[in-house]
Formats: structure tokens, C-alpha cells, sequence
DNA sequence: ACCTGAACACCGTTCAAGT
DNA sequence: ACCTGAACACCGTTCAAGT
């Protein structure tokens, strides 16, 4: 007879998943810890040998989608092509997909805010995030096709714009079947910003 | 003997005020209807007259924010001068203050994805705030400072760098002493973006 | 090492009853 | 109309005890 072991077997990766799928289909304010134990078949204070507090079982999910965000953008980058513009389309679809599909796992990778002492391992896969983005305006600049000057101060507008854009969609203030058409102006709109001065635009080199 | 009386007063406004002071004090996660009516010294059920749950309190919370915003946007341009830049400049600088000065309210503000049935009042709150830019855009556009074409295509990308910028402030990715260079740093790049094709930028403008 | 059972101090919401 | 008191069904977290 087929009965329940008394260890889960892999609680830890099984609470992450059901949390994840909650969160999707339900929203945060349905995640309890509480529920999450009943539907893995474990009592309520199982969680806390895995996760000393909610808070840290929403930090490893954050943890998750940063990095499952960073691996699709490198493969994307990958497949695209060399010029900065073509780089940062790639780079700004895969992005908004990835926040409309996960919207509330994106949600919660930028909530730290409240965090009392917000987890590292959280703000650094936020870095190695935007790591990225400051390769990807080097390598423009290297090819004359992003202005020079600090990587700051390119980077900075470049993420509001796409962070912002993905706000936008996940809130509903575009329709979502323009979501593609205001990426597009988007990335239009940010090479013009990133253009170097008093010349062509990005966009219109060859 | 100077006793409470039976009727608050404006229990409804009290609630309001404290409630914005524990989001502002302690975060989102600190905020408790049965807290509120402790601090308002009446009773857990008292509330349940003026807001019908603890979600409807947030969304007056959130109605509340955006007519100060609204309000303060306006203030401003009132001010302000006449060229497209000098209002873009004006108008950034205010939401950028209104964001960082009440992150936790901000973030309310735009947190109502996952509600079940979202306020109508709040998302025209809301659609009044993007009016405000639409008027901005057009407004520079018939003095030629930003490209012709349907305001959306314009209006959205300027809203999400504004908005993303914000976000990047709040959430501490920008130090706090650079902000507002970074806000400068935005200006100059959402300039570019809305410049009139194929010619000057706008800011170069007479 | 991993989990249970029971307890503690909280929640939001509802509803009869009071003023 | 506005509020109280008491109840209901939940929470997150802790801690001795079990396997």
C-alpha cells in the first residue's frame, strides 16, 4: 500500500511551484503560506524549515523569475544581430513578453521596496540584469551608434523606458492587442533618445 | 467631562489620514483595518460603514493620490513656460518629487491589476492624468517642437520612461543624491525621442 | 534533518443589537 | 445613520515533540 513518506521528498521546490501557479492564476493576495502546505500534503509549519518567513519564499520566487528572465534575454541577444538596434529590439521584446506572461511574477521581482532588510541575493540578480543592458549600450557605443558618454546616463532612460512599457501593458493602460505596436515605438523612440548628437539617427546607419 | 461621543465625526476622513501615515511609516504590509479603528478608538467593525472592505479603502487611498498628483501637474504647468521642453522639464520634476515623496502611495496608485472588479473612479482617475500629457503633446505639436502623428504613439512611450523612471527611483536603483540629474538625463532623452523628424531636436528650438 | 500538533496573537468580514 | 460586541473562518509564526 501505497502510503505518504513522512519527508516530502522535495518540499522546498514543490512550495515554489504551487506558489508560482497561485500567484498566476490567482493573484498575491491569494498566496498564503498556510494553503500552500495543505497542497503539498504537509502540515502548516512545514513551510518554516524551507522558508524562515513568507517574505523569504516570495525573495526565492523573485530570485526565480530574475533568473529565468536573464537566461531568455542572453538567448535572445544571441540570436540577434550585431547592430545596437536590432540588439535592442530583441532585447525589448523578450522583455515584455516575459512581463505580460508573468505579470505578477514580474510584480513581485521589483517589490522588495518594503522589504525590512531586502534579500541580496534579490538586488543582486537585479544587477546582473542591468549588467546587461550596459554591455548591450558599450557595444553600441563602440560602433558609433549610441552617444558617448557615461553608460549611466544612456542606461538609466533606456531601462525607465522598457520597465516602463511593461508597466503600462501589465496595468492595461495599453489594449492588449497593441502591446506589439507600442514596442515598436518604444524602441524607436529610445534609439532616437540614444542617437549620437547632432548626427544621424541609430536607426538610419548602415 | 468632556466623553466620546457615540458618532465619530468623520470617521471616514480619520481612517484615510492614518491609513496614509501607516503606508507612509511602515509600508503596505503594516496597514490593518482593525489597526486603523484601534488608532481611531472605535470599534473593528466601524470601518465596514464607510468602506466596504478593506480593498475600497485602497482605492479611495489610491483616488485620493492622483487628484493631489493631478492637481500638482497642473500647479505646475500653470507656471511654467510655453515651449514643449520647458513643460516636459516641468512636468517630470513634479511626478518625479510625487513619487519619491510618497513611494508607498505611488505604488498603490497603480496596484490595482489584481483587483477583482478595479474601481471605475480610480481608473479615471487615472485616464485624467494621461489627458493631461495627450494636451502636452498636442499642445507641442502644433508649435512643431514634437513629430506629427497620432499622440498615443508618442504619448506612450513618454509616459512609460517618465513612469519607469519613477519606479527606478522608488525601488533605490538610482542613489538617492542622483536623481535628479537622472531626471535631466530622461528629459533630454524623451526630447530626443519626440523631435520632429529628419530636423533639429526640439530642445535646439529658438 | 524533516515534519507534526497544538498553541498564540493576530487578521477581514458579518450581523444582531444598541444609541 | 452610525457604531458596538461577539462571532466566524481564516492568517503567519513558534515550539515542544515525534520519526
Amino acid at each position: 500500500m501505497k502510503t505518504r513518506p513522512y519527508h516530502h521528498g522535495d518540499l522546498r521546490t514543490a512550495l515554489l511551484a504551487l506558489a508560482e501557479q497561485t500567484l498566476r492564476e490567482r493573484g498575491p493576495g491569494a498566496l498564503s503560506l498556510r494553503e500552500l502546505a495543505r497542497e503539498a500534503g504537509v502540515s502548516p509549519a512545514a513551510p518554516s524549515r524551507h522558508f524562515k518567513s513568507k517574505q523569504a519564499l516570495l525573495d526565492a520566487l523573485g530570485l526565480e523569475g530574475f533568473d529565468r528572465l536573464t537566461a531568455e534575454l542572453a538567448a535572445a541577444l544571441e540570436r540577434s544581430g550585431d547592430t545596437f538596434a536590432d540588439r535592442l529590439a530583441a532585447l525589448a521584446r523578450v522583455y515584455l513578453e516575459f512581463a505580460v506572461a508573468n505579470a505578477a511574477l514580474h510584480d513581485l521581482m521589483y517589490a522588495y521596496k518594503y522589504d525590512p532588510d531586502a534579500s541580496d541575493e534579490l538586488i543582486a540578480a537585479r544587477r546582473r540584469l542591468g549588467a546587461m543592458t550596459a554591455e548591450l549600450i558599450e557595444a553600441g557605443q563602440g560602433r558609433g551608434e549610441v552617444c558617448e558618454g557615461p553608460v549611466d546616463r544612456v542606461a538609466l532612460p533606456l531601462t525607465a523606458a522598457l520597465q516602463g512599457l511593461a508597466a503600462l501593458a501589465v496595468t492595461g493602460a495599453i489594449p492588449s492587442g497593441r502591446i506589439e505596436r507600442a514596442a515598436d515605438d518604444t524602441v524607436a523612440f529610445v534609439l532616437r533618445g540614444c542617437a549620437p548628437t547632432g548626427g544621424t539617427t541609430a536607426a538610419s546607419l548602415p
